[in-house]
DNA sequence: CAGCACCATGTTGACGTGAACATCGGCTCG
DNA sequence: CGAGCCGATGTTCACGTCAACATGGTGCTG
């Protein structure tokens, strides 16, 4: 900075007003500083700058995976609102479950450059890790469990799962199966619970769901199973994945979606649409939960003083073609 | 530090050695210090680390979108492999190819705390950006042309298009057709480009590529017509999206895959072997490019001195059911 | 027992920036 | 025409850390 303040012939205190933008500089000084930057290819120095300021424009993302579709669609979201406040975002991967792992999170996380974190987290997780977050921090977590402890964005996965079950049932069919998440996920306790939920509200006695791991083998394995009960006419997946599996399972066994039987997902995977048939799913609004976790996220930095609360963003069900009107029951 | 220094009874120069891990300190200083250190809650300030060291243990990713499945498991790669070396991962997004979104790029690039950025990136508009990269910063490209003006790890994408190729010749296909990745890519352009010259080494005169967006969509609508002539036997397809789409579409119009057309991907995406039927494609080793990119790139960070060099990273074909031998031709 | 090496710890200063305050000159207004 | 004000610019200092050097004490060697 003080090159730059020589080669321009001012102090470093105006070339620091210039390169914040800052009002009252004379304009060809400022032309004049910016100038002399171009020619010497000032960069600021964002640690110093960080130093004096205490803020460091930058979010940390604490996720297990990047390799499930609804961590990298939030991901994706929540780089691009940060992007639009001008915060850069740090991603922040925790491996295993394991408390190695965890406290291996947290010592980089304790020296991390952060402003604040999102956290997207198996609930049961943080249990272990929240002994760890380093206090006098901004955290929001997303899609977890938590008393009112942290602020929360939360995607209405209850009211997905309700109105995939009920779409089923509006066709027709007596009673719906589920092929659930692992139970370590929220959510995928959550969608299950729902689906339990409305389908006693319809005076049905649901069956015992079948747990998968999200995995489009572990939909294949379980559609091997149910694909060869007669009775079952209507399955909802708590996942396009394991739709997917069951689909093909399906396929191989000879049963026809949606003619013998009726399947929706949950997700809407780019894909899902063009999946054979194309795939009745819930669609979740990533871009909303990124855009609701950065700004609360901000409003916590910014303010100190900001409510714990809970936002719920809502689900949307896309009805295509692997949903059909049930047959007519014998009576 | 001067709290946990005056708490601890000791200088803060001895904080830091602790916290730093330095050998010269008494056992049972180092035991008061960490004691303090809990105690007051300290952390290591980085930004003044980062100033007094000038290093940030960060390297940034510069990439257009996290929405397809080949970026997404490669930064998955990165940011576990940075990790390991005790480094974190910044997001720098660029959302579109405008001139705008390249020097909104820059004026974050500039200013962010970063030891070295990677690269994923088309081609063309690195033209644009290399203009704006600020000087002494080491890079690593992914998957992109560049002369030897950048190290560049980058998977055997001709290779992979060549065994795709040769898998339906060797099963009896007189003729490929290719539904390519968009102009612009260059990962598109070299498939496009291997699968027309190992056609030409069989002595074929390879058919118009078809030019879609990677989308499943645009492999359907690209089915559509290839479904229809009664000539096509064999499609290679430049990603498994597009290859769904296409299946799709061949499904509708009543063609059998692979009785009666055989398909080929690229990419094998975690569902591709859940596809109706299981996807035959190539598979691209996305941890190995991450590995590479971080190694080179953390060589060039703190050597200075590193040379530019080209790593291949091979790809393999996966062979499932959307492939059989061709009919028996008419003689 | 003198001399010296070595270890634990303390002191000093500088990294680059920007807020707070200081200064200086010109312009307005009574 | 002088007092006061305002805008442009300069000066000083502290942010938290760690390398380099300084200090003082202990123990070993000849």
């Amino acid at each position: 900075m003080m090159d730059v303040a020589q080669h321009a012939g001012v102090s470093g205190q105006t070339v620091s007003r210039v390169s914040n933008g800052h009002s009252n500089v004379d304009p060809a000084t400022r032309q004049r500083v910016i100038d002399s930057m171009r020619a010497l290819g000032y960069r600021p120095n964002s640690a110093a700058r960080a130093l004096r300021l205490g803020r460091f424009r930058t979010i940390g993302v604490i996720m297990f995976t990047l390799r499930t579709f609804g961590n990298m669609r939030t991901l994706d979201a929540i780089v691009t609102e940060a992007a639009r406040a001008d915060y850069s975002v740090t991603l922040l991967p925790v491996r295993a479950a394991t408390m190695d792992q965890v406290s291996g999170a947290y010592s980089r996380l304790s020296e991390a450059a952060l402003d604040g974190v999102i956290i997207i987290f198996e609930a049961d997780l943080l249990d272990e890790a929240k002994f760890t977050l380093p206090p006098g921090l901004p955290v929001v977590l997303i899609d977890s469990d938590t008393g009112d402890e942290y602020t929360v964005v939360d995607t209405d996965q209850a009211d997905g799962a309700r109105q995939a079950t009920e779409h089923l049932l509006g066709l027709g069919h007596r009673q719906v199966w589920h092929i659930a998440g692992p139970e370590s996920s929220f959510a995928a306790v959550r969608r299950a619970e729902s689906w339990r939920r409305t389908l006693r509200e319809h005076g049905i006695e649901p069956p015992a769901a079948l747990h998968g791991d999200w995995s489009t083998e572990s939909g294949y394995r379980h559609g091997r199973t149910l694909g060869r009960r007669e009775d079952v006419t209507a399955i909802f997946a708590a996942n396009d994945q394991m739709a997917l599996g069951l689909m093909r399972a399906l396929h191989e066994l000879g049963r026809d979606v949606p003619g013998d039987i009726s399947v929706v997902g949950f997700d809407d995977l780019e894909e899902a649409h063009s999946f054979w048939p194309p795939l009745t799913t819930i669609r979740q609004d990533f871009d909303e939960v990124g855009h609701q976790a950065i700004r609360k996220l901000l409003a916590k930095v910014h303010s100190e003083q900001e409510e714990n609360e809970k936002i719920i963003v809502p689900t949307r069900l896309i009805i295509r073609e692997s949903t059909a009107p049930a047959k007519a029951a014998a009576p």
